[in-house]
DNA sequence: TCTTATAATCTTTTT
DNA sequence: GATTATAAGA
């Protein structure tokens, strides 16, 4: 406790009733939960059943774990429950699922589920598909609202809206047939049994005597409901957040939800933690100015005793391979010349196709990197396969995994043959899977069609069996030495490297199964509970830092940034367009970009970096930009420019932060 | 009826 | 500059 600040202490010994932490960037937020966890099971004899600490993703949880467990002995943290908003919905659904009318094996569907489900229904239902992502947004930003898909369809106004209700309805009944779940199920379901059954209610809420949130800005309609019917009369909760680093509003996040808070507890009490323990003062004077120019209800002033620090630098580069170029440089050198590790740095950028030329360029230079996030791993076709299987053995009614693998590798089963299962699977109302071998198929199918869907149905049978019954791993390894799945992806490679590396995904994907399986703590995971898992990314991420050990460059997007820090930072693309993004700049929030790149340069502990291109290949095109206006909004005396003598004159002069706008409009024409 | 080759489309961020 | 809809071969 000696190590806190008075305000930190504060936060943590304050337990008699609701509390609102607003911490800034690295004013030791983490360190203020877990200690608070750990006051509450030494000093307070609460024990660690009673008590569910919450956060946005797997990483953060388990580095809360970790943190939490280092600060206590022996059993004392036994029971204690650190994990995601949807980790937390996962398991009461899965303890409640026949009241929501839930089949055990329930698949939960991801990003491109969703949306490959949603193509299908509007093309086969109401002709044409265009518009399938706007319609996913307006539906899953209904459900992160609790609207149902009655209350949708009475509320949608214009065209666009209505078609997206009619859809909405038609797709929850699919998801339901299909027995599965979507991303927004994980918070929705739960709330609505309990609102429907207070006596299911009331029996989690004797489980969970103390709560704590963190990131509390990110929480959206349904999440912040679901605590607040879990905390309800008693209200022993702790919420953490900042408004300023509330950057998921796309994704249906209220930072609102901060000042909601009051009005919904009135004993409600407010601590600020202004203290920054990471960077440098003109690093933090740089996130201040920059961060002013948004409107607040909070008003907050990070400040330091790190001392002054280095100039930040701004770089204009020719475009953007000289960009990448510059930066994988910059740090080769730095890295021979002081001998810090490569892990101390860190290249932020705005999108994940930003990527794809940072790690060309470290490449070349054999610079060691780690890229992290981004949903490259679950998108690759290997692993979607792979997952199909293993969705389609523990739940036979997700129809969506069943025409992923029916044709892979090939059965010669095509379009034809499928549409013709499909028709007659919804005459009978039963899956495909199972119509699959019904004896009616053979009316509307050839003979030989049908002994082909029946002898994929005969094998799926028996690997379930044998997934059951004995080891399912073992079973599953020889699964795909029966169906010679290397085969499959051989030919499907364009070399043979290629191919080894996509099987070794296989097998990774095979032993994070096994993992997850061995590292439960009680000893009573399933098989489809652990392919649940791995669907969330949980168990995936920590295994993936074992194998490659910590060292390299840092890459990821400013978001997947949040939470972390690291000595040296760079953010490319520090241009309007990418920084405000495009969409942005025309939904006019820009707000919120401001505060992605607050996130940014509160990452950096010592040096700070900007790059910007002042050509870029868009479309296989070149077109000009524009440096980012936020680079403007930065205090001009603590910057330090580099690269604008060839600039051209209206670049120039925009670095002075005058006139700017007119600059801008200039260019524009 | 199934598979392979060519043309048209887009790119934010994530559990 | 890479991934999905459409058309022609097997």
């Amino acid at each position: 406790m000696s190590k806190l600040n008075p305000r930190q202490q504060e936060a943590v010994n304050y337990i008699s009733g609701p509390m609102l932490v607003l911490a800034g960037a690295g004013s030791g937020k983490t360190s203020v939960i877990t200690r608070k966890i750990a006051y509450l099971i030494q000093q307070c004899g609460i024990s660690a059943r009673h008590i569910v600490a919450v956060t946005f993703t797997n990483k953060a949880a388990r580095e809360m774990k970790e943190r939490v467990s280092s600060l206590l002995r022996g059993a004392e943290g036994h029971g204690l429950t650190v994990s995601t908003f949807h980790n937390l919905g996962l398991n009461i659904i899965r303890r409640e699922h026949a009241l929501l009318g839930y089949k055990p094996g329930f698949s939960i569907f991801d990003d491109s589920d969703v949306k490959s489900l949603l193509t299908d229904i509007m093309q086969k239902e109401y002709a044409g598909d265009d518009g399938a992502d706007e319609v996913k947004n307006l539906i899953s930003s209904w459900k992160n609202d609790l609207v149902l898909p009655e209350e949708a369809l009475e509320q949608a106004r214009a065209g666009k809206e209505q078609t997206a209700a009619i859809v909405y309805s038609h797709y929850q009944r699919t998801l339901k047939a299909y027995n599965a779940v979507d991303f927004d199920d994980l918070i929705l379901q739960p709330v609505k049994l309990f609102q429907n059954h207070p006596e299911i209610l009331e029996k989690w809420r004797n489980r969970i005597r103390y709560m704590l949130v963190d990131e509390y800005q990110d929480t959206n309609a349904s999440q912040y409901l679901l605590v607040k019917l879990l905390v309800k009369e008693r209200a022993q909760f702790t919420v953490v957040g900042d408004d300023d680093q509330s950057i998921y509003a796309w994704r249906g996040a209220r930072p609102e939800n901060l000042m909601q808070l009051k009005e919904d507890f009135p004993s409600l009490k407010i601590v600020m933690l202004e203290q920054n323990y990471r960077s440098t003062g003109r690093i933090l004077k740089c996130a201040n100015t920059l961060i002013s120019n948004n409107p607040h209800e909070f008003v907050k002033e990070l400040w330091s005793e790190m001392g002054h620090g280095d100039e930040i630098r701004v770089i204009r580069c020719r475009n953007e391979d000289a960009e990448a170029e510059r930066i994988a440089l910059e740090i080769l050198t730095e890295h021979m010349r002081t001998q810090r590790p490569y892990s101390d740095f860190a290249i932020l950028y705005r999108g994940n196709y930003q990527a794809k030329i940072m790690e060309l360029k470290l490449q070349v230079h054999k610079v060691p990197y780690r890229l992290s996030g981004g949903t490259s791993f679950f998108g690759r076709q290997e692993v979607k396969d792979l997952m199909s299987y293993f969705r389609l053995l523990v739940n036979p009614d997700d129809d969506n995994a069943f025409l992923r693998v029916i044709n892979v590798p090939r059965r010669e089963i095509g379009s034809t043959t499928l549409e013709k299962l499909s028709a007659y699977a919804t005459e009978r109302k039963v899956s495909m899977y199972e119509a699959s071998a019904e004896i009616g198929l053979g009316e509307h199918l050839g003979a030989r069609y049908t002994e082909r869907l029946a002898r994929f149905k005969h094998y799926m049978d028996k690997l379930r069996q044998r997934c059951f019954s004995e080891e399912p791993i073992a079973a599953l390894k020889e699964m795909i030495l029966d169906i010679d799945y290397e085969n499959w992806i051989r030919q499907n490679s364009s070399s043979e490297k290629a191919c080894e590396y996509r099987m070794s995904n296989v097998w990774f994907l095979i032993e994070a199964l096994k993992n997850t399986l061995e590292r439960d703590e009680e000893g009573t995971m399933t098989i489809e509970e652990a392919i649940a898992k791995l669907v969330l990314r949980d168990m995936l991420e920590r295994q993936e830092e074992d194998e490659d050990g910590a060292e390299g460059v840092q890459m990821m997007t400013l978001h997947a940034s949040k939470g972390l820090e690291f000595p040296s930072v760079y953010i490319m693309g520090m241009e309007e367009e990418i920084l405000p993004h495009r969409s942005s700049i025309e939904a006019d929030t820009i707000e919120e970009e401001r505060r992605l790149a607050y996130v940014g340069i509160t990452r950096a502990r010592r040096n700070l970096t900007f790059t910007f291109a002042s050509k870029r290949k868009q479309y296989g095109e070149t077109i000009d930009c524009i440096p980012s206006r936020f680079l403007d909004e930065l205090p001009a005396e603590d910057l330090q420019w580099e690269g604008l003598e060839e600039a051209p004159q209206e670049v120039k002069a925009a670095r002075g932060n005058s006139a700017l706008a007119d600059i801008r409009a200039m260019l524009k024409k």
